[in-house]
DNA sequence: CGGCAGGGAGGCC
DNA sequence: GGCCTCCCTGCC
């Protein structure tokens, strides 16, 4: 039996799901499944409800999808100009997600100069290749592999799999996690310019990639990351708030916008993407 | 088909 | 620190 959520707040699950940031949704219909923690998650949307089925291991879908963010109030806090208001009005109900940092971490080393399409594909490889296999429904799924796991997967066959020179880096990330040398609880109590300092150490995390990590998986909602498409916006609707390198710029990013600066990126990522014209 | 895509590392200065 | 080049692969 489906349970209920009824939204208090704006919320759009299939803008939220499909916006090009999280790499482990999987669309079936009208509904949308993950899979994290031994549990299987399906959500849908009906206006102001949203539905769950949760399968083995319990996954919270209020925690996994943000929807206790006050979003009014976040968007009212972030509205600093004409601009990022147009981006909000455009994508009511846009929202951030929780993703888990392990596979969060993996997929943003993996996009580096990749589609997102083959960027799913991949992570779906190593799952089905890796991953544990989950029994629910008289259907199996596949987890994401444990650090430890996919550590010991050989660079042959992460090559093979499309990853190219990032598998270096996936190896070597996942050694280093697998070893404990990131633990997630520690770094969410950490400011933030620790934390991203903490992420960096990891193989193939550079500025970008920590930002995302830190904004999709672990909290932090100042996180504004940078990717060539916000390059773009940047210059093209905020020249004085740009720097001369990603950090300085990213910094004004976040003192412009406020503590709720990685949910202006999100807006203005997806507006940038899907309504703007450039050149 | 050549060039390029939703970055990062490593070398150089 | 800033700047440059290379990295793999699929796709237009």
């Amino acid at each position: 039996m489906p349970r209920k959520i009824k939204l208090e707040e704006p919320f759009d699950l299939q803008k939220t799901l499909e916006c090009g940031q999280t790499f482990f949704w999987h669309r079936d219909g009208e509904k949308y499944y993950t899979i994290r923690n031994g549990g299987l998650l399906k959500v849908w949307q009906e206006d102001d409800k949203l539905f769950y089925e949760n399968y083995g291991n319990r996954i919270d879908p209020a925690e996994v999808l943000r929807i206790g963010d006050p979003l009014e109030e976040i968007c009212e806090e972030i509205s600093k100009d004409n601009f990022v208001s147009q981006a909000i009005q455009e994508n009511r109900g846009l929202r951030i997600i929780n993703d888990e940092f392990f596979h969060c971490l993996i997929s943003f080393i993996t996009s580096a100069q990749m589609q997102i399409p083959r960027i799913k594909e991949i992570q779906d490889q190593l799952a089905e290749r890796h991953g544990k296999n989950l029994e629910l429904e008289g259907e199996i799924y596949h987890q994401f592999p444990e650090p430890q796991r996919l550590s010991k997967v050989p660079l042959e066959e992460l090559k093979d799999l499309g990853l190219g020179y990032r598998a270096d880096y996936v190896k070597r990330t996942s050694e280093m996690v697998a070893e404990n040398e990131i633990r997630t609880e520690n770094i969410k109590k950490m400011k933030y310019e620790e934390a991203k300092q903490e992420l960096m150490k990891l193989q193939g995390v550079g500025d970008k990639v920590a930002d995302c990590v830190l904004l999709f998986s672990l909290d932090f909602l100042q996180a504004f990351p940078i990717d060539t498409w916000m390059w773009k916006v940047i210059q093209e609707k905020y020249p004085e708030l740009n720097g001369r390198n990603y950090d300085e710029t990213s910094e004004k990013m976040r003192d412009y916008f406020g503590r709720y600066a990685g949910y202006a990126h999100e807006y203005l990522f997806h507006y940038g993407r899907t309504c703007m014209d450039f050149e």
